[in-house]
DNA sequence: CAGGCCGATCAATCATAGTT
DNA sequence: GAACTATGATTGATCGGCCT
């Protein structure tokens, strides 16, 4: 569950030297843990110890694994939000090839969880 | 029968490939920058607008970039070199420019 | 000093577009 | 037109930095 990297932000990273730790596994969230992570989400966008411990023991996850979720569904939430509000920069890009770009882009992110188990 | 994969929930995944010229610009700053393809972002930002395309979008691209081509260096070698070599050439045209520039500019 | 959050990135995977 | 490959997007998890 480590990926040792070295993302250099003031160095090289030349040899991407393959770091590795051979356990890695990425584990595969159920629908059930999702449906519940979100709606505690929406709830609360940051979770206090109490509830965190609360929400782990209930859907069998770690409290890191809970944890990491509602950071990282902040952080998409914020990236939507960001690419929501401006994605109409209409130049004319009067040159050779350029297909039709079409952008139906509005206000309507999120769309409804559907849980279509066979 | 518990992995069950309903992972379609993304209806919105309609990719569609950037054009021909934004993969040019992309390419040709990552690998001009191969030593450390990490735009900052307002390289992320100057390129997303070069490129018509948005800065997530950018950021994608780098990630996905980045990835691939470690993981299999011999298979962009080719285009590497192609792209170094437009690099060179752009460089030339820019010296060249430069001198001319001096020459008429020095008495 | 430990713990959480943020921002960027990774790495594996999904789903589709483009080729063969 | 199926089979395969290229590619953009998604996401659980890691890393470094900053703050409380």
């Amino acid at each position: 569950m480590k990926v040792k990297r070295n993302p250099p932000k003031t160095a090289k990273v030349s040899e991407y030297g393959l770091v590795g730790p051979p356990n890695a596994i990425r584990t595969n969230f159920t629908t059930k843990q999702l449906t519940e992570l979100e709606k505690e989400f929406h709830f609360n966008k940051y979770l206090t110890r109490a509830r965190r411990v609360e929400i782990a023991a209930t859907l069998e996850l770690n409290e890191t694994q809970v944890k990491i979720w509602f950071q990282n569904r902040r952080m998409k939430q914020k990236k939507r939000e960001k690419e929501g509000l401006a994605p109409a920069p209409a130049p004319r890009v009067a040159k050779e090839v350029s297909e039709a770009s079409d952008q139906s882009n509005f206000t309507s992110p999120e769309a409804s969880p559907n849980s279509v188990s066979s | 029968v518990m992995i069950l994969r309903s992972r379609f929930l993304d209806a919105r995944r309609k990719r569609r490939n950037f054009s021909k010229q934004a993969t040019e610009i992309l390419n040709e700053y990552f690998y001009s920058h191969l030593s450390n393809p990490y735009p900052s972002e307002e390289a992320k930002e100057e390129l997303a607008k070069k490129c018509s395309i948005t800065v997530s979008q950018v950021s994608n691209w780098f990630g996905n970039k980045r990835i691939r081509y470690k993981k299999n260096i011999g298979k962009f070698q080719e285009e590497a070199n192609l792209y170094a070599a437009k690099t060179a050439v752009t460089a030339a045209h820019a010296v060249a420019a430069a001198v001319q520039n001096n020459q008429t500019n020095s008495p």
